[in-house]
RNA sequence: GCGGGUGUGGCGGAAUUGGCAGACGCGCUAGACUUAGGAUCUAGUGUCUUCGGACGUGGGGGUUCAACUCCCUUCACCCGCACCA
């Protein structure tokens, strides 16, 4: 007999929400645990079966933290602003806010057949705009402190789609829809100062609970580097530039420079000689976007302006060149050149016959650039020296003279924070035709986006909101002055960034958040999703979090303490699952055959949470033969509970329960899932050997089996005799003592090999182990024409004879 | 190129401080029950074997009484970044 998991999963299911029974106390007494989901984007495909596996992590550690006492918060809800409701919108004619709701609908559902115990009564959507009113709220706080500022900056411009892509919607330089060409053009854009926190983004990693791997990333990604500033000056022009390097030091081998070329300076100091070649370059350059520009760069391009800066450690005239391996984006856009000890500048030097002048010894420039360690030579005060000192002294000298600085420079970018769209944040920005802008007072927030008939885009690189004449053109009321509203509209990160305090306290109409909620809440405790945001909605979040922090709205500096990474599930060709390649797994689909308790169950299984792992629909069938057997265990065929189940408990099974209790509660805790579950089938395994299994052990293995697999759970749990849920059942306590064998089994050993096996009493001594093993018979056999040169025991673990 | 990670049966994977390699599951083999079996139960299942044993955690070397685990070296694959000065 196997158990209707159709039935049973609806029954419980529509039990929990009429209960509330997950319903969070937001001013408990109760220890509090947050623990978050990374909330999905709706997408019409639905429910992907990756989507289950980091969501069970969550509910497994929730459902078992309710058992142990906690109050627990475990909230969902929707990143419902993105791309695919704008496309459908502008192909359709239709409404992006409708297809939206439609597509949440249909993740609600599919994710509640799942059994998850969220407390719905606090989802969120980020397109509401009871929601996005505080993502513009915290938005005009940022520009109030001069976070947010606008500025010329280069995006992908498509010429026939009339519109700004996003770096992601670019391919091979080509617009992912359409295949449209795409250029790179300057143009007027909202920016996010994100740099202006990026020593704390990265400092603060120390102390975070993360993957080490997603740490580095992050590193990687802010990626500070610590050097000097340094300036040139043109020759026979009242004009300069600085330079940053990581190796002030090499100056003395600084034989040119070299210009970004969207360096402004450009203009101003090509010669008459060079100024078609220049041009002609820098259009090349302009209409490449920047996957081109790295793609075509194994050879190094560059022209020569006919201009000199002054090198001014030693006055040597240096050529000024403009090449595309150096960007405007980093540094000032502009470097020296060590050619002798710079891989790029030598194989630039090469190409165009620029001197090379040694200035660390160690290598051979005419192989190659050096790098190293070594000697500075040809350098003068600095002759002698090794690199860290001369670094030193060339900064003293430096800024003695002043001719530069210490400088630490990052990688890290301002954040572009605007999208020509219509389905995102509007950006609450008023521009008035004095050319002066000002916020949207906040008592007028949320800012709403219009209601469109038609959503085009407006073909000048505006947003569609452009053509929303009534709710662009707006009047001052007091001074008559006209003005118009920021037209483009947040990007989807903007969202995700905060959402987590929403949840908090998601009815809140006067802050984003109660501030005695937030202290009771933050920081998130466990916060699991994929890999795929390690940098950005991670960095985004905690640039956002640290802003908050500063105004003195949220009490932590940062916002998650521990972080996942769940794995991905692959086809079971151990490729990605793939619309193309035909092997999605339909969550919908496995919930009708297997049942609900079974995916989550065999998505815990299958392997390491953080492992990308083959779905097996063998696999799929060995996890619900399990739920089979628990059920079988415990339940008769006429529906009554086990004969096998008695209240008295004669000892056999209590080592295997206790040890159950005490890896399955270490291993959830360690996110150690499939670990957890085999030591349940082995207590499973035993209980079918037992003939009788006391009541207790079969109640405290429902309640560790219930966050995997809730629904049968409940079930069990009723026909045990209760008549209340076991969400808040008290999790089960091993007894140390009950661990301990009095009985252990010894290994013998010869040479390190194992060759035989005794079972004695725990607390036998050394020296009698060590005559237990030498009298063993088959050890006999082995030593007797030996020499014996060193016994090692290990008190209840083996006996290992060294003989030869 | 740089950074991070992973290599264990036919497959997914276990293995506290170095202490019985292969837990658990899948698959497979044989048997039982059965009209039937993609159900259930029982037994077996790393490789080789002269049935004594020998070999075995990507390859090679080392430390140790003892190495999947520590050290050196090498190969393969995965992920991220990629002219970052």
């Amino acid at each position: 007999m196997s158990y209707h998991h159709q039935q049973i999963e609806k029954k419980w299911q529509t039990y929990w929400l009429e209960n509330k029974t997950f319903k969070t106390n937001t001013f408990s007494e109760k220890e509090k645990f947050y623990a978050l989901d990374m909330f999905p984007y709706p997408s019409g495909a639905g429910l992907h079966v990756g989507h289950p596996e980091g969501y069970t992590a969550t509910d497994i550690i929730s459902r078992m933290k309710r058992m142990q006492g906690y109050e627990v918060l475990h909230p969902m809800g929707w990143d419902a602003f993105g791309l695919p409701a704008e496309q459908y919108a502008i192909d359709t004619g239709n409404s992006p806010a409708a297809f939206t709701d439609k597509n949440i609908n249909i993740f609600k559902r599919q994710i509640q057949a799942l059994g998850f115990s969220y407390d719905w009564d606090r989802e969120v959507n980020t397109t509401d705009p009871n929601y996005y009113k505080w993502t513009q709220w915290i938005f005009i706080k940022m520009y109030e402190h001069g976070l947010a500022y606008m500025d010329e900056v280069p995006v992908n411009w498509c010429p026939a789609l009339g519109t700004v892509l996003a770096n992601e919607e670019v391919i091979d330089g080509k617009s992912e829809r359409g295949g449209h060409p795409v250029i790179r053009k300057p143009m007027k854009q909202w920016m996010l100062r994100i740099t202006a926190y990026a020593d704390r983004l990265l400092e603060d990693l120390e102390e975070l609970d993360w993957p080490e791997s997603l740490k580095d990333m992050q590193r990687n990604w802010i990626g500070k580097s610590e050097g000097a500033e340094v300036s040139f000056e043109i020759e026979s022009l009242n004009e300069a530039f600085t330079v940053f390097t990581t190796r002030p030091d090499t100056l003395f081998g600084a034989t040119y420079a070299v210009l970004a070329p969207e360096h402004p300076l450009v203009k101003k100091i090509v010669t008459d000689k060079q100024k078609d070649d220049v041009e002609k370059y820098i259009h090349e350059i302009e209409t490449k976007s920047d996957l081109e520009r790295t793609e075509l760069s194994k050879e190094k391009t560059g022209v020569f302006t006919g201009a000199y800066a002054i090198n001014p450690v030693n006055g040597e005239k240096m050529p000024i060149w403009i090449a595309d391996y150096v960007l405007m984006s980093y540094g000032s856009g502009a470097i020296m050149a060590v050619p002798a000890h710079d891989e790029r500048d030598y194989e630039f030097a090469t190409k165009f016959e620029l001197p090379i002048v040694e200035v660390v010894a160690g290598g051979d420039i005419t192989k190659g650039a050096y790098s190293g360690e070594g000697e500075h030579i040809n350098s003068g005060f600095l002759n002698g020296l090794g690199k860290d000192e001369a670094i030193m002294k060339m900064i003293a000298w430096l800024e003695e003279h002043g001719k530069g600085t210490k400088k630490i420079t990052y990688r890290l970018r301002d954040w572009l924070f605007a999208r020509q769209r219509y389905w995102g944040e509007p950006i609450p920005i008023i521009h008035w035709e004095d050319g002066t802008m000002t916020t949207v007072p906040e008592e007028e927030l949320p800012l709403e986006l219009p209601s469109m008939n038609n959503i085009q885009p407006s073909g000048t690189g505006e947003s569609p909101l452009a053509n929303a004449e009534e709710w662009v053109n707006v009047i001052n009321t007091e001074t008559g002055m006209k003005g118009r509203r920021e037209t483009n509209t947040m990007p989807q990160w903007a969202g995700s960034c905060w959402y987590f305090l929403r949840y908090i306290d998601p009815e809140n109409s006067k802050q984003l958040a109660a501030p005695d909620a937030l202290q009771q809440w933050l920081p998130v405790d466990l916060y699991i999703g994929g890999a795929e945001h390690a940098v950005l909605h991670l960095l985004y979040a905690r640039f956002w979090h640290k802003f908050l922090y500063d105004i003195g709205v949220v009490p932590t500096k940062e916002p998650f303490t521990k972080l996942f990474n769940q794995g991905m599930i692959l086809g079971e060709g151990n490729e990605k699952m793939s619309k193309s390649k035909g092997n999605v797994v339909n969550p919908d689909d496995v919930i009708e055959s297997h049942g609900a308790d079974t995916l989550r169950l065999y998505e815990m299984f299958m392997g390491p949470l953080d492992a990308s792992v083959a779905w097996s629909e063998n696999g799929l069938d060995g996890s619900r033969r399990f739920l089979d057997r628990v059920w079988r265990l415990t339940i008769e065929d006429d529906g009554q509970l086990s004969r096998k189940i008695i209240e008295e408990n004669d000892g056999t099974l209590d080592k295997t329960y206790h040890e159950t209790v005490k890896k399955v509660t270490e291993d959830f805790e360690n996110l150690h899932f499939n670990t957890a579950i085999s030591q349940m089938m082995v207590f499973v395994n035993e209980c079918n050997k037992a003939e009788y299994i006391p009541k207790k052990y079969v109640e405290g293995f429902i309640k560790m089996l219930s966050p995997i697999a809730p629904h049968i759970a409940e079930e069990i749990w009723l026909k045990l005799g209760h008549s209340e849920t076991i969400t808040y059942e008290p999790w089960p306590v091993y007894d140390e003592e009950k661990l301990i064998e009095n009985e252990v089994e010894i290994v013998l050993q010869v040479m390190g090999k194992v060759r035989a096996k005794v079972n004695v009493s725990k607390d036998v001594s050394k020296e009698e182990l060590e005559k237990i093993a030498l009298e063993n018979e088959k050890i006999k056999d082995l030593i007797t024409d030996k020499t014996i040169r060193k016994v090692v025991v290990v008190p209840g673990k083996l006996v290992n004879i060294v003989a030869n």
